[in-house]
DNA sequence: CACTTGACCTGTCCGC
DNA sequence: TGCGGACAGGTCAAGT
C-alpha cells in the first residue's frame, strides 16, 4: 500500500479509535509478521494502555503507557482495521462486509481489547511486521536514524529538498524520490505523480535536472501527497484505512495506472515503462528524457 | 561510497 | 479451464 498520505490517514483514523483503550491480548499467526519474544508481550503489551498514535515516513507508531511502542510497517499489502463489535453488524455501516468479514485468511496480528474491540493486522503478502520495541528506543533503530526529513512538515523548503538530493547525483530522478534516505514517504504512485507535474522524465539523471525543475518537482511533491490526504489516500489495490474505508485520490490521479488514456495536459496517450525496476508511467510528450 | 538488482510472499491477470 | 509467467503500494542484502 502505503506510501506516506495512506499511512498518515490510518495514523488519523487510529488516533480517533484506539486512544485510550487497554489492550487484552494479542495473537498472531506468522512470527515474521509479530517477531516479538513472548516473555515481552506478557509483561509490556498485555495489559497496556494505547497513549498515543504517530507516523514517521511510512511507519506507524502505537505509544503504549508502559513505555514500550509497537512499531509497525505496512509494506506493500498491509491493513491496520479497527473492528468495534457494537458496529460490527451495524446495518448501513458503509464497510459492514470487510469489517464482518474480519479475521480473514489475510489476517497475521491480532490485537484484541478489553471491551471487545480489535484491532487487525492484515497483510496479503507478509512483507509487513509488527514489533514491541521500548519507546526511547524507536529513534535508534536503523530505518530512523537513516531516513531523510518530512516533506509536508511547514519548515521543510525546497532549498532543503535540492540539498538532500545531492548525494544521488547520477541516480536516476525517480529512484532517487523512492530513496527512503534523500525525503521520507514518496512511493511509487506520487513519485509518478509529481515526476509528471513537473514534466520531469523518471529516467533523467538528478545531477541533470535544473534548480527550476527541481522547485517545480518540491512543490508537486507537496501538492500531490496533501490532496491525497484530503482524498483519504490511494487505493490502487488493498489499501483501507482505519475504518476499512477506501481512498480516492486514485479518481484524481493524472498518469499512475492510466496507460493508454490521454494526458490530462496535452492529450498524448500515457504509457507504462520501467524505471528504477518499478512500473512507471509518463507522458511521453510532457516528459521527455 | 554510489548505484542496481534480486529476494522476500501471496494473489491476480494475461496469453497460450 | 489449466498452466506458466509477469506483475503488484516497500525495503534490504548482496552484487557490480
Amino acid at each position: 500500500m502505503p506510501e506516506l498520505p495512506e499511512v498518515e490517514t490510518v495514523k488519523n483514523g487510529l488516533k480517533r479509535l484506539i486512544i485510550e483503550r487497554k489492550i487484552k491480548f494479542a495473537d498472531s499467526d506468522n512470527p515474521k509478521s509479530f517477531p516479538n519474544a513472548a516473555y515481552d508481550v506478557e509483561q509490556f503489551l498485555i495489559g497496556s494502555t494505547i497513549k498515543d498514535v504517530r507516523r514517521r515516513a511510512k511507519v506507524l507508531m502505537i505509544d503504549l503507557s508502559t513505555e514500550y511502542t509497537l512499531v509497525i510497517h505496512l509494506k506493500m499489502t498491509g491493513q491496520l482495521v479497527f473492528v468495534d463489535k457494537a458496529t460490527r453488524f451495524g446495518a448501513g455501516h458503509p464497510n459492514d462486509s470487510l469489517i464482518d468479514s474480519l479475521p480473514d485468511k489475510s489476517t497475521r496480528v491480532t490485537i484484541g481489547f478489553d471491551d471487545g474491540s480489535s484491532l487487525f493486522f492484515n497483510d496479503q503478502r507478509k512483507f509487513g511486521w509488527v514489533k514491541l520495541i521500548p519507546t526511547i528506543e524507536v529513534p535508534n533503530l536503523a530505518f530512523m536514524k537513516k531516513v531523510g526529513p518530512e516533506p509536508l512538515e511547514p519548515d521543510f523548503t525546497a532549498v532543503d529538498f535540492i540539498e538532500r538530493f545531492k548525494r544521488r547525483a547520477r541516480a536516476k530522478i525517480k529512484a532517487a524520490l523512492l530513496d527512503q534516505t534523500v525525503i521520507a514517504g514518496v512511493g511509487n504512485i506520487y513519485a509518478d505523480e509529481s515526476l509528471w507535474g513537473a514534466k520531469i522524465h523518471p529516467s533523467r539523471l538528478v545531477g541533470d535536472v535544473s534548480v527550476a525543475e527541481f522547485n517545480e518537482l518540491y512543490m508537486q511533491v507537496r501538492y500531490v501527497m496533501n490532496l491525497s490526504i484530503e482524498k483519504g489516500g490511494s487505493t490502487n489495490r488493498n489499501y483501507v484505512d482505519a475504518e476499512g474505508k477506501k481512498g480516492s485520490y486514485m479518481d484524481f490521479a493524472r498518469v499512475f495506472r492510466r496507460e493508454g488514456l490521454p494526458c490530462p495536459r496535452c492529450h498524448t496517450e500515457i504509457v507504462k515503462l520501467k524505471v528504477a525496476g518499478r512500473g512507471t508511467h509518463i507522458c511521453p510528450h510532457c516528459q521527455q528524457i
